[in-house]
DNA sequence: GCGTCGATGTTGTCAGCGTCAACATAAACT
DNA sequence: AGTTTATGTTGACGCTGACAACATCGACGC
């Protein structure tokens, strides 16, 4: 039971690398219960620890969460970023191109795909942000993209004008609330899934100045 | 201290409509500790009453939030009607008069005002809606009041054309994406309140089509 | 009037939760 | 080898929602 063999880096000690098993348990488990069937002794039993082993790496649950929230932040912001990314790619050869609309469908995409880690980001269970400044900062780093992608198409004639971090704002506030009404079973009233809407919402922005 | 003059309606048992001390009490408590501040057992002794005196009148917990919600989408749905009849008012007066903004300040304004209830409403506490479904109801007619505004606007061609169910999903999205985004104190980068953005996006949506 | 009954409220109790303190173990360093 | 320190376990506590059994009181039939 105990890996007392030399195979693992420096730092390993009775169950070798347990914070990142508990973090691996944990997404798993939300993703399986949601964040509400999270439970310490229940990610301790996944695990195969006690309940409390888990005080050894995470100051309490709240710290868990937001770790995992950490995870789904590092993984949003290169989703965002591929999307983009990809609209850029595709611009020079065909017609599409649409950096604001990809990006966003990059959004609802990453939240319809990783509903879990979307709810540990910014449902509410993370009470006080202010404890973990790292989540902070990867959080701010991604809207930071969204910001600068908003900057980027200004000057390239492709959106209107005004103050970018606004329309950023703007534009996140419509992805997320379609993200969570279409979550909690509110936008089931049209045909139109959440994709169609987030390309129509582009349109309307990125028109809106246009003439 | 037992009541037995006959001073209230009939069904008025031992304490005297308990269920509606009760109703109050929990939405009192959510207000002042939010959801997860609510417990059984406080809101019993908020009105001087048993912890388990509550389940005569409710089914569970989550039963008690679904009635808070419930009267949240009444006074929401009624804040809504009257942001719009203002609206309507002043357009023979003055020139403002742009309906789709005032129904979105309007709730952004419900939800700044009222963010306990707007909590329950929306939040992850209640996790099945099927078993209420006169909260379904109501908050069915309240999006169906953002519709019709929208198709009422459209005819009198101060809005694009566009399915307006999926038009109101969209609006409903970025007022719903910015009061939860705002509450999570994601949407401090710039000095616009939300209300500015609620105007922003309004003119950007309704110019969209005008051309 | 009185007695039964059903509606309403209380107490006892249970399992599950997060968390802390005390203890156990084993790796690491001297 | 012996000490120290990092890691994991067990016991316990207070809190929660919920159920069962009991108590109380209004209403209604006779």
């Amino acid at each position: 039971m105990a890996r007392s063999t030399g195979k693992k880096p420096r730092g390993t000690y009775h169950h070798g690398d347990l914070e990142r098993a508990l973090l691996e348990a944990a997404a798993r488990t939300i993703q399986a219960g949601g964040v509400r069937g999270l439970t310490l002794r229940g990610v301790g039993a996944a695990v195969g620890v006690s309940r409390t082993a888990l005080y050894r790496h995470f100051e309490d649950k709240s710290a868990l969460l937001a770790r995992v929230a950490l995870e789904g932040f590092r993984r949003f912001h290169a989703a965002l970023e591929e999307g983009i990314a990809k609209a850029g790619r595709s611009k020079s050869g065909k017609a599409h191109g649409d950096v604001i609309a990809e990006m966003g469908l990059a959004y609802v995409r990453f939240a319809a795909g990783n509903p879990s880690y979307y709810d540990v980001m910014f449902g509410e269970c993370l009470d006080d942000w202010e404890r973990y400044p790292d989540l902070q900062e990867e959080a701010s780093a991604t809207f930071t993209l969204l910001v600068e992608t908003v900057a980027s198409e200004q000057a390239r004639g492709r959106f209107g004008p005004g103050n970018p971090v606004e329309l950023a704002e703007i534009i996140w506030s419509i992805s997320h609330g379609m993200v969570t009404l279409s979550a909690g079973k509110h936008l089931n009233q049209t045909d139109a899934t959440i994709e169609d809407l987030i390309v129509m919402s582009s349109r309307m922005l990125s028109g809106a100045f246009k003439v």
